[in-house]
DNA sequence: CATCGATTAGTTATATTTGACTAATCACAA
DNA sequence: TTGTGATTAGTCAAATATAACTAATCGATG
């Protein structure tokens, strides 16, 4: 679903081509969607199909003509309501870590102390990143985007701090 | 892949016919995966194919028989490699949510306060619901994934709180 | 004891996602 | 000018996920 909202936020911007859109997504947004370029075309595919955006086959130089994709009127109205949905809910799923970390007892704390380690470096090389991320002057979104995500890294490393602590006082008391 | 490390955990407990497994995420880990039924006989079937896991029919009662998986060796192998996968890599897709956010200026900001005004008192019931959840006594691991739910939580209510005030302080300057 | 809704235990058709493939053009060097 | 590696612009087969369907049994009720 956010996915849609991606590819009709592109397509709001400017009218685009496939090919386009899954660059700009694979070098600018690389960090915002692992969406696949397969997936991209197909996603265009459905969206015409329902009517939320028209393609018209377009020509560049000498190449061959490629169906260039338009938002329609319709397909505003489409944006609009998916943005408000993905702004309003909240997205309940438990990430693939916390149900690793349901099972840790099946590991030994050594080895688990190991991995949140590793766990917890990349967690400040991430934050360093994000921290030193460019401010975007126009698009106050992005900033606001950006600012939670170090947030949630943040609270991430303190909870890892104190998880680790408290693993490493347990291997003191009982070092299996 | 956090899908197959939950059935083979589930497997590692008990050896359990399809039913079973699903009854048991639906009821009692619907907040943990929203994995559907089919999916999670059509993940038994792989694992059998790739050696993970055997079934052998099984009877109970006057009902008629059905499948019921053990975990091999090599799935318990299996286990415990994508148990320190999970529990080692960040996961660094940016959530459905923050891709919103990006696109926020899209939005009245009007429209925009009410959409995260709903998902902060979202945030806010999800919060109790995991302050209140009851200590697992056996298996310190469920307790420190929810301790970290509610780090999270805590952290993006802090963030949606001091975003409201920045968006509202906006709207005084400029009530669009 | 017939029957009707709930529960058990799956399968199947359909949609979504992705890795691998195709095929044209371009840029540049031998 | 001809080959060759990169870029452009997709398509297609295979994997994954889910909604909808099937079909047996159970339990209780009239």
């Amino acid at each position: 679903m956010e996915r849609e909202l991606l590819i009709l936020g592109l397509l709001k911007a400017q009218s685009q081509h496939g090919y386009k859109i899954n660059e700009f997504i694979e070098k600018n947004l690389g960090r915002v969607s692992n969406m696949k370029k397969a997936t991209a075309y197909s996603i265009l595919k459905r969206l015409e199909k329902e009517g939320y955006a028209e393609s018209s086959p377009g020509q560049e130089g000498n190449r061959p003509t490629k169906l260039v994709y338009s938002i329609t009127e319709k397909g505003e109205k489409r944006f609009e309501k998916l943005l408000r949905e993905v702004l309003a809910s909240t997205d309940e799923t438990i990430p693939a870590f916390e149900i690793g970390m349901m099972f840790i007892d099946h590991e030994s704390v050594r080895d688990a102390l190991a991995c949140l380690k590793g766990r917890l470096e990349n967690t400040e090389r991430l934050l360093d990143t994000y921290r030193n991320a460019p401010k975007h002057p126009n698009g106050l979104g992005i900033d606001l985007a950006i600012d939670r995500r170090i947030r949630m890294y943040e609270a991430d490393r303190d909870w890892l701090k104190e998880t680790i602590a408290l693993l490493k006082k347990q291997t003191e008391i009982d070092p299996n």
